[in-house]
DNA sequence: GGGTGGCACGCGC
DNA sequence: TTCCAGCGCGTGCCACCC
């Protein structure tokens, strides 16, 4: 989403300051952040305290440290390649106007009366932003037609706009429902036109498929790429030429709060303590930055002071954790706080089944009706999904916490299976993705002890040594994992395709469903190594003695994993004697069973599939033990592409099958 | 005393 | 009338172990 001030130009801020605070005001929601913010005066003056104490020698041995590491990220510098950040305008809004005309040129917002997600730029002029509670941007713009959040629809759009980018980077990384970074280095070097070419022309190709209109920005990276592309906002585009001081007098003036990583918090401290206002004077005070801030908080200051940012195409991570949490109005009634508990074990468990997770640590989350924040944690011997198990454990950390007056329950379970690279202390316990990448499914490691997971599921997305093949020392075992944000939505058949969900259930993702079907590489991506979306450059810092701070971006290399998963398929469908294929018929009916649904029921579809899944798993579990015994052959193991993470078990010495190997293994078997 | 893992919390969108 | 979300990740303290 767009930064909230954007539209905002021409808003008498002091009225409606003067209205969120004459609202606020003495509400227990008011208090709280009072209590934020007097905890947060105490961290400045306690950082000033520690700026005071530094002596001359201190200062100048930083500054030699601090010198250093500029030159060092100095040489990191790449203005090689030529990112572009797209961002739709007031994306819900925009869409919820498309579908009701009606709404054109009235101020609306979506969301409802506790929370806004998005307004349109009319109901922006009277202070309206997201994050806003409905009830007080409605006092702001009486007139303001609150629109209920409708997903499906900007899905719908979203997947219309993926469609465009993929024309431009076949390994674009959404990083939300309505924003992307696009690689155009290589399109622009193709077609010989400029980085603003594109962009102009990206934007006019969004408008006439979706009727939407985008921001867009042109950078050297992403950061700044993400940057270029709020100044025009709406509806229009800024270049950043790939000159260093060009983006050296582009930074030189960027308020530090423009900056992805630093928010109010550290925007405060690096103000009231140092001064520091600008990107610019990050560098000028980097000898007191080196002294009080952690070395990698540090170095994320200077970076953003020259101008640094991710220009490679980040490689996927894995999933770290998983929740789910909801709002009720204050109550101290503990068979509520038990429904709620029994509801959120529920839908957690069927997250994490849907992903093929088992995880080990639980954390419960409470907002106490004082708006207080409490976690509580467990983590425990065994793997777990069920929402029996959720449902104990989670009573249990409960109990230890009533009584106690609650305005919010969550659940969060993290430290999966997949987090040791398939080491799963009950080995017993089994995913369904788990299964299919294991030696259980695919006839490889059987027998030998090699671990579940991270190396099977590893081998389903490795490639031949004489492509672009992942590397030991490029890649780790999660740089395999399939994207969440996958960009193969254009060039495929609608039956071919399949939709998937994100960690947040709201981010959709065409899988390219093999038209000779390889149903293990499909069912496996579906249900296992999920990934988060990657994060829009945010960094976090916890302030204790010192902050720490560090560039999130999180990608993948989408190209290669789509050559990689085309090779699936193509491996797949040269396979003999493969089982029937499992497909959508005309994007609507099994192939199986014949049983129709639409593409919109996306659960269902999702559920339809497991079923299917796990039936032929049933079938095959009866004749695994003689499979396993078959094609057990160490000397068949070649590794073409060792992993970084080797497990000591493993008999191939922790190095990967390639997937050829995997799926002659798979074809013998049946 | 150093290394490691668990836990609580900050942060961003 | 309504009265401030939901989700995920990183960091660092601290207890525990060797």
């Amino acid at each position: 989403m767009e930064i909230y001030t954007v539209g905002m130009d021409g808003v008498d801020k002091e009225k409606v300051q003067r209205i969120v605070y004459e609202m606020s005001k003495g509400s227990k929601y008011f208090q709280n952040e009072e209590k934020k913010e007097a905890d947060m005066k105490q961290k400045i003056e306690n950082m000033r305290a520690r700026y005071a104490k530094l002596t001359a020698a201190d200062i100048s041995h930083y500054q030699k440290i601090a010198d250093k590491r500029i030159l060092e990220l100095e040489a990191t510098r790449d203005l090689s390649r030529i990112w572009l950040h797209v961002d739709m305008d007031a994306f819900y809004a925009a869409v919820e106007t498309l579908s009701n005309p009606s709404l054109k040129g009235k101020p609306m917002a979506v969301g409802g009366m506790s929370m806004i997600s998005t307004a349109n730029y009319e109901a922006r002029r009277f202070g309206v932003r997201a994050a806003m509670p409905g009830f007080i941007a409605r006092r702001l713009c009486p007139g303001l037609i609150l629109v209920p959040v409708d997903f499906k629809k900007y899905i719908h759009y979203s997947d219309l706009t993926r469609k465009v980018f993929q024309n431009y980077d076949s390994g674009f990384m959404a990083t939300s429902l309505d924003e992307a970074y696009l690689d155009i280095t290589k399109i622009c070097k193709e077609r010989a036109i400029t980085g603003g070419e594109v962009a102009e022309e990206l934007r006019t190709s969004v408008y006439e498929e979706t009727s939407l209109t985008c921001s867009a920005g042109v950078a050297p990276n992403r950061l700044l790429a993400k940057i270029c592309s709020d100044i025009n906002k709406p509806n229009g585009q800024f270049v950043l030429p790939n000159d260093r001081m060009a983006v050296m007098t582009f930074v030189s003036s960027l308020p530090i709060r423009k900056i992805g990583g630093i928010g109010k918090v550290t925007e405060h401290v690096l103000k009231d303590v140092f001064g520091i206002s600008t990107c610019e004077e990050m560098l000028l005070k980097s000898s007191v930055l080196f002294a009080l801030f952690s070395p990698s908080s540090a170095g994320f200051f200077l970076s953003v002071g020259l101008g640094l940012g991710g220009t490679n195409t980040p490689q996927a991570k894995l999933r770290k954790s998983i929740s789910n949490e909801r709002t009720f109005s204050a109550t101290a009634d503990e068979a509520f706080f038990h429904q709620k508990l029994v509801d959120l074990a529920e839908m957690l468990s069927a997250d994490m089944k849907k992903e093929g997770l088992y995880g080990r640590t639980l954390t419960l989350k409470l907002k106490t009706a004082s708006f207080e924040i409490r976690t509580r944690a467990v983590t425990l011997q065994k793997y777990i999904c069920s929402s029996e198990d959720i449902l104990k454990h989670a009573s249990k950390l409960l109990k230890a916490e009533v009584p106690v007056s609650l305005r919010l329950i969550g659940l969060r379970m993290s430290q999966f299976n997949e987090d040791k690279n398939g080491a799963q202390s009950d080995p017993t316990q089994k995913t369904i993705s788990n299964y299919l990448i294991s030696g259980d499914a695919c006839g490889k490691n059987m027998g030998d002890n090699l671990p579940l997971g991270s190396d099977a599921s590893d081998s389903l997305f490795l490639i031949d040594t004489e492509t672009d093949l992942p590397n030991e020392n490029q890649m780790t075992s999660s740089d395999y994992a399939v994207p969440v944000y996958c960009n193969q939505t254009s060039g495929l058949n609608d039956g071919d395709c399949m939709l998937s969900y994100d960690t947040a259930g709201i981010e959709p993702c065409h899988r390219p469903l093999c038209n000779e079907s390889n149903d293990e590489v499909e069912d496996a991506n579906m249900m296992g190594n999920k990934l988060k979306p990657c994060d829009t450059g945010a960094s976090h810092l916890v302030e204790t003695d010192s902050f720490s701070l560090s560039e999130q971006f999180e990608g993948s290399s989408l190209d290669r994993l789509k050559e990689s998963a085309n090779m699936s398929c193509n491996e797949a469908g040269s396979s003999a004697n493969r089982k029937e294929p499992f497909f959508w018929v005309n994007d609507y009916k099994c192939s199986l069973c014949g049983v129709e649904l639409p593409l919109s029921f996306l659960e269902e579809r999702q559920e339809h599939s497991d079923f299917h899944l796990a039936e032929r798993l049933q079938q095959e579990e009866s004749v695994d033990l003689m499979l396993k015994q078959r094609f057990i052959r160490k000397d068949h193991i070649v590794s073409h592409s060792p992993c970084k993470k080797k497990h000591k078990s493993s008999p191939t010495g922790g190095k990967h099958l390639p997937i050829d190997m995997f799926f002659v293994k798979t074809s013998q078997k049946n």
